[in-house]
DNA sequence: CTGAAAGCGCTTACAG
DNA sequence: CTGAAAGCGCTTACAG
């Protein structure tokens, strides 16, 4: 029933090595047999199948996105959505498809990406998150399939990544609240089992201590990235001294430290979130929040990956995104 | 290099044809045979290549999942990701994959939708959005391609769907209100292009209507999903004519409302959003919304596309999911 | 400049 | 119970 490229051929007296010819616009076929086959093609309104051809090719054009699980609530974060909106725009522009898999469970990941592998299904596969001796990393190096992560990897140089500078993102943030006097800053991070968790830290620590302040550790907590834990670490924070400032890995958590301070009449504790999330413009005060370019980290993986595929001369097997601090009224 | 089905039949001393039957768990084969030939495939790690198989299936056990595009930041409401769970989850339990794309600008959505049906990648589509008129549902109408629609369409015998009863969950929202004296109630809707808008405004001005109070053009307005949008309805609203309570379409539209009273200092009007967002519990006050079940809206939807692409025996041609009022500070 | 043939890795009707 | 052959719809090395 649909139409195939021997239909073409019939159409256009052609063979169907010819027709296929046409497709790739080979420069060995003549200028009129192009036009007759280009016209029979429109005439039958065909279009390749792809299927048929990525069997072929050995290659699907099509890359799998590995979203975190149903049993966190990460996938809520704004940050996955607009990565994935920046992969699937450049992802679009060069020709290739996106299938998205997650595992239920996390223990699942590695064999959800066995299958995806095996099936041959995708070209080439982008890790959303990085985790410390991160074995979906080891299991598609050792199968040398093509991969990027979104988030700085144990090994630099052997991985192709994608990442804002974290350390220095924190350390300007921090570095920028000392500036202003606050002395006593709590830092309030996600799980440390992520990769991004421990850089911003360490950003925060350095900062401190460039500025000859002791690091207490009271006042450091790493917990998931939900407002209620944030909430409550908020409280423990407040239970043990009054900080002047928070800084905050994510804008969720940020959400969850205002809520505290809120409760506790204590607005005046500057406070920075991570994303630049769109409520937290709107929220009261409004929250300073570093912009991390989530579209743009997405675009670049994307990048990234596909030269990977195509086998393209790459000059780097990383990029660093830029990150831009947003002041709002929390900081003021 | 990779392993094929004649690798394990050499192996396993078989023709191919015996490999792939084992494979489908074929009951002519005898068990002897099957033995033998699991034995090969776990040896050699064999992984069926899941596009040869489709080639000759004519079928790639893949949903093409059409998301709302880059030109609005419609796809950051946290609707479409719960959806994609759900569609996410059904989809892996019955071996499908889930390819997502999206158009740049929405007119260009039917070519989008042409492409992807034409290169014979995917077995059905799921459309996240319903509009007036949908040129998206004409065109895979016409083109006999299976698919299904999240939200209620024009033609409910012809389309398979999954909707929440949204005249009726909108109806059971200001009826409450009603009962609880609020006289001049405020509605505040996402742009009447989406059929979604317009039903939950029918089910505003039936209970209106039901409890003998005239509707007052001065109290309704669609615009666009933003946060920023529905503070500026709420200004004109407060310009006009302080209400007893504002209900809304959605959530990110509620927040935008409570910005708006909180500046003017009228928290003590009612508030109701759509969808239970995370965060809409942790407002202040926290806001009553109506949960819809995004998550369950996807589930559905997969049912009901992949019972169609395997063509089973099918009860309905859609699936009106629960909704539920979540009542908070705001309405009390 | 164009065509016939082989091949990508499966499945399945047909034959035995 | 099992195998040889044909076919899914393409691409490309080889031949002319």
């Amino acid at each position: 029933m649909p139409v195939t490229i021997k239909d073409v051929a019939n159409r256009a007296n052609v063979s169907p090595s010819t027709v296929s010819r046409v497709i790739s616009d080979n420069s060995r076929i003549s200028d009129a047999t192009k036009e007759r086959v280009r016209a029979a093609m429109a005439e039958l309104n065909y279009q390749p199948n792809l299927i048929a051809r990525s069997l072929t090719n050995q290659t699907t054009h099509t890359i799998g996105l590995l979203l975190p699980g149903s049993d966190s609530d990460l996938l809520l974060n704004p940050f996955f959505v607009q990565a994935m909106r920046g992969i699937s725009a450049y992802a679009k522009k060069k020709g290739y498809y996106i299938l998205f898999t997650h595992a239920e469970i996390e223990e699942d990941e590695v064999d959800v990406l066995t299958d995806l592998v095996g099936s041959k299904w995708v070209d080439g596969i982008i890790l959303t998150t990085v985790k410390d001796n991160d074995k979906r990393i080891a299991f598609l190096q050792e199968k040398k399939h093509p991969f990027v992560v979104i988030g700085r990897p144990d090994d630099e140089k052997l991985t192709y990544w994608v990442d804002n500078d974290n350390v220095n993102a924190m350390f300007d943030v921090v570095d920028m609240l000392i500036k202003k006097g606050k002395k006593t800053i709590g830092f309030i991070g996600g799980s440390h089992e992520f990769k991004v968790t421990k850089y911003r830290l360490l950003g925060y620590l350095k900062a401190l201590k460039s500025n000859g302040i002791d690091m207490d550790l009271n006042l450091i907590y790493e917990k998931d990235y939900t407002e209620e834990a944030a909430y409550e670490a908020t409280m423990d924070i407040l239970g043990y001294k009054q900080p002047d400032a928070i800084v905050t890995t994510d804008d969720l958590i940020a959400f969850g430290v205002q809520r505290a301070l809120h409760e506790k009449n204590l607005d005046q504790v500057s406070l920075v979130g991570f994303n630049n999330t769109l409520l937290s413009q709107y929220k009261t005060p409004s929250i300073t929040s570093v912009d991390i370019n989530a579209e743009k980290l997405g675009m670049f993986a994307s990048k990234l990956l596909i030269s990977q595929i195509e086998k393209e001369a790459i000059e780097t097997n990383n990029y660093i995104i830029n990150t831009k601090l947003v002041e709002r009224d929390s900081t003021k």
